[in-house]
RNA sequence: GGAGGGAUGACAGAGCGGCCGAAUGUACCGGUCUUGAAAACCGGCGUGGGCUUGCCCACCGUGGGUUCAAAUCCCACUCCCUCCGCCA
């Protein structure tokens, strides 16, 4: 949610800045006038209020000096004046439902350092690496063999089963098998080792409450992009970001603990509803998918950093697997309802010819932190955390390039040496 | 699923329907004392909101209700604890 008191303050600054990221001006100015009626309905109220209680005060006072009559007076006003304040009240309140329903329908204002953009064609690519980049290798050509689609790839090897998962869950539900499963297991085993140094590993629940949902700003936004379990009022996570940024809900942190990083593994499920019938073959958009989340509650001047070693983290872990990836920049039209600044790490899959969006790393300000009302303590006052996270990463899209990548020309799989300790000798083969 | 108990400020813990935003203790902050520290003593010490910055309003698990007036009475719900049942 964004300040109320700085749209107040400077309402059009906040209108060029949500004006970047093509939020309509009107809708702003729409905000200020709600802003200004909600605050004379509560001024009206509260002092209809005041007269309630300071009636009510003079009432016991009358009845214990036994003035009956005059107590019996002061309580007639006071109900009458009781009935006015009712009134005025639930004129105040329709107000100030209909502008809290506004405000969280408002994206974040997008930091200054963001690209401007419409959509994902105007993202700025920052940088590629691949293996041997720093040796001064060339960007790699990749050889026929490495050019077979991981569906393909994998279905020869017997380790993705997409017909069983169809069957029991629908399509774009993947079932992994036998050293495919187990590629799985290694490589958030992997991850989650890697960050041990400085996160602290959670293991949430995967489904969150609506008031949850809320907080990230999942709700009421994107509904259609999630799956619903409406006789709990629960739906299932899209992902750990959501339990992590509520675990500390209406908490108020020391700022000695801070930056408080987190790091959780979790599936994550997406109805992709928009996104139907684009990339959906294989493993390039799918339901539900394991990823390892990093994530940091901080201050505002802590958050740069914060969100740097998140990137470097899951760039780290991109080029001990030894994959070719990029650096994106999202563009003000591109980044998410709660993010102000966000870089996608994107990985190439030479089978498909693709590049593959496999980590999202955000800075949200105290967009998140205000909703969920999530603050610490500083010698400056009580005030609001900056929220972090990113992807580190997100594996179904990394499995594939890694199946295709290092696919041999004799159709095993030798994956790279990192993967060693969690997965035995790291070659796959056809099963017998 | 059944039975009982509970939920009040950072924590512990009081609170006859009106003088209760809330006693008391601890913790914390400032001061006195002290070479220093501890102890003792004195003072301060919740959050959020509105505006005429001095006042007003809201908040005692959540949401309703009764009343001139609710932390206090009534109803529903949530969570925690104990016991029973079931169970990976």
């Amino acid at each position: 949610m964004i300040d109320l008191a700085q749209l107040r303050r400077e309402p059009e600054f906040v209108k060029a800045a949500l004006g970047r990221r093509g939020f309509p001006p009107d809708e702003v100015d729409a905000l200020v006038a709600l802003d200004v009626e909600h605050r004379r309905l509560l001024q009206e109220a509260e002092s209809l209020r005041a007269e309630v209680k300071d009636l009510s005060r003079r009432v016991g006072e009358a009845r214990r000096a036994k003035a009956d009559d005059v107590a019996e007076g002061l309580t007639a006003t006071s109900r009458e004046v009781g009935e006015r304040e009712r009134v005025a009240s639930e004129a105040c309140d329709v107000v100030a439902a209909d502008l809290r329903a506004r405000l969280l329908m408002v994206p974040n204002l997008p930091s200054p350092d963001a690209p401007d953009g419409r959509d994902e064609t105007d993202n700025v690519e920052l940088r590629r690496w691949w293996l041997g980049m720093e040796e001064g290798a060339a960007f790699p050509s990749f050889a026929p063999h490495q050019r077979v689609a991981h569906w393909d790839a994998a279905r020869e090897l017997g380790i993705l089963d997409l017909e069983a998962g169809a069957r029991l869950a629908g399509s774009m539900f993947p079932l992994y098998r036998g050293d495919g499963a187990r590629l799985l297991r290694a490589l958030s085993a992997l991850a989650l080792d890697r960050h041990r140094d400085a996160y602290e590993e959670i293991r949430p629940p995967s489904v969150a409450l609506s008031e949850t949902m809320m907080s990230t700003g999942h709700l009421p936004k994107s509904a259609d992009d999630m799956y619903e379990v409406p006789r709990d009022d629960l739906w299932l996570i899209p992902t750990a970001e959501v339990p992590l940024t509520s675990m500390n809900r209406g908490e108020i942190l020391e700022e000695s603990a801070l930056p408080l990083r987190l790091t959780a593994l979790t599936a994550c499920f997406r109805r992709e509803a928009g996104a139907a019938g684009r990339d959906t073959r294989g493993l390039l958009r799918v339901h539900e998918f394991d990823k390892v989340e990093l994530f940091a509650y901080c201050t505002p001047d802590q958050a740069e950093a914060a969100h740097a070693d998140i990137l470097a983290r899951a760039e780290g872990l991109l080029r001990e697997l030894g994959l070719t990836y990029r650096v994106l920049d999202l563009c003000t039209g591109d980044l998410g309802t709660s993010s102000k600044r966000t870089i996608d790490l994107e990985v190439y899959s030479p089978g498909v010819d693709k590049w593959l969006e496999v980590s999202s790393v955000s800075w949200f300000g105290d967009f998140q932190a205000r909703r969920a009302n999530v603050r610490y303590r500083s010698a400056e006052g009580t005030q609001f955390v900056h929220t972090v996270n990113g992807s580190g990463l997100a594996w179904a899209r990394i499995w594939a390039a890694l199946v295709e990548t290092y696919r041999q020309a004799d159709a095993t799989v030798h994956l790279p040496r990192v993967l060693a300790p969690y997965f035995g000798e790291p070659v796959i083969r056809p099963r017998a």
